[in-house]
DNA sequence: CGCGAATCTTGACGAGTGTCAAGAGTTTTC
DNA sequence: GAAAACTCTTGACACTCGTCAAGATTCGCG
């Protein structure tokens, strides 16, 4: 066990310090991450990208898994409440998904490698037992947050949504997918299909009006 | 080059045994990597599984990812025509719908290795060059597919569909991929949610009576 | 049969991997 | 300011990987 409890003086940083550690270690470990996948990024690679040696992975993490599983939690609990903004200030149904698709496509430019790493990592989590207690975890609250905009949508309309929260979640994942398939292409256009997708379905989602 | 032209005498088998080789290669290298992933499969392993011995593979394959993409590109080849029947058979759209959902199902309580094999290529070809080729063809070909579904069902309703392939595609996949890694985690109900959601969803994707 | 080409096996190579122990360096504590 | 605890580096370990060359084996044709 590598972990320390520190039980007493819980004044300044007894043992938060190693927290803070972790998430400056899983930051960087993030980039690589990023850009080379789960699989090929090696803990040499992700070291010689940080400020640290490859050897003090394991004075923070007990193995790779759990630094990656680490670092993808950490990431996705950013961007879960990506869309918080959205929903909180549109004022209108097209307001709140010209909004919704503005931002999906924003994500997709800033963060691609992020994004492309989560998907690695769920299909990993196909073969990788360990890896799906993770996956599910944030599965979930990605659904969540699709369901909150998709509720909003719906109330800003008036009505109510004729969906539930999966399959409004595993449709947008699907488009959001092979739009960032397609920009990772070079294949431009991909992103204003996005857009225009995302305006074009959200009315479908509907139910009929109260 | 390992490869042979075999110019003359196309008599009984010049060098289609070189392809029937190659087959029979890729049928068992795909139980493999069905089992272990991509990145997880090492050639000795795919060989172990098979008649074969390591080196075998450099002799009708220059390289682990030629052989890869081969493996993936001939299953997809027979997986593409899976709805053919439902297409050609239908009756109704409620016909069509059921045995569509059916179909899904029980492609994925049949061949979960194989789908899995081909979401973890195409999440890797988002970081290798090499793999977008051949992941943008099949992916072309499944949109296809689920097009001639969409178009059939459109059809029977007496209209036509609301969306475009790709936007439809997106859907189904995003849905599918739910469905299969729900089955993989065991969670009950995954299967029955997909078919009912499938159920749900096709009505939706037609654009008013005409 | 016998010879040559096609096919397959074997064994080795160098590079790269995660892991960990030993110790150097740094900070904290008394 | 010495001792203890924490933090980090270094270097080695055992192992796996893709690749390939050299040779054994099998096959097909004259």
């Amino acid at each position: 066990m590598t972990q320390v409890a520190a039980p007493k003086s819980p004044r300044r940083t007894p043992a938060d310090k190693h927290d803070e550690r972790r998430k400056t270690l899983a930051e960087s470990a993030l980039r690589t991450l990023g850009e080379l996948g789960y699989a090929r990024a090696s803990l040499r690679e992700i070291a010689n990208n940080s400020e640290f040696s490859h050897g003090v992975v394991h004075y923070y993490f007990n193995d790779k898994l759990e630094l990656i599983v680490y670092c993808v939690r950490y990431y996705k609990q950013t961007c879960v409440h990506r869309y918080d903004g959205v929903v909180a200030e549109a004022t209108s149904p097209d307001d709140l998904v010209a909004r919704f698709g503005d931002k999906l496509v924003e994500t997709i430019i800033e963060e691609a490698p992020m994004h492309r790493l989560w998907y690695d990592l769920r299909s990993q989590s196909m073969f990788e037992e360990s890896l799906r207690e993770a996956v599910t975890q944030i599965d979930q609250s990605l659904e969540d947050m699709i369901a909150r905009v998709v509720n909003r949508y719906a109330s800003l309309s008036g009505t109510e949504a004729a969906i539930a929260p999966p399959v409004a979640y595993g449709m947008f994942d699907g488009i959001f997918q092979q739009a960032l398939l397609g920009h990772l292409n070079g294949r431009e256009g991909a992103l204003e299909d996005l857009r225009n997708q995302v305006v074009g379905l959200m009315p479908m989602l509907l139910g009929p009006k109260a």
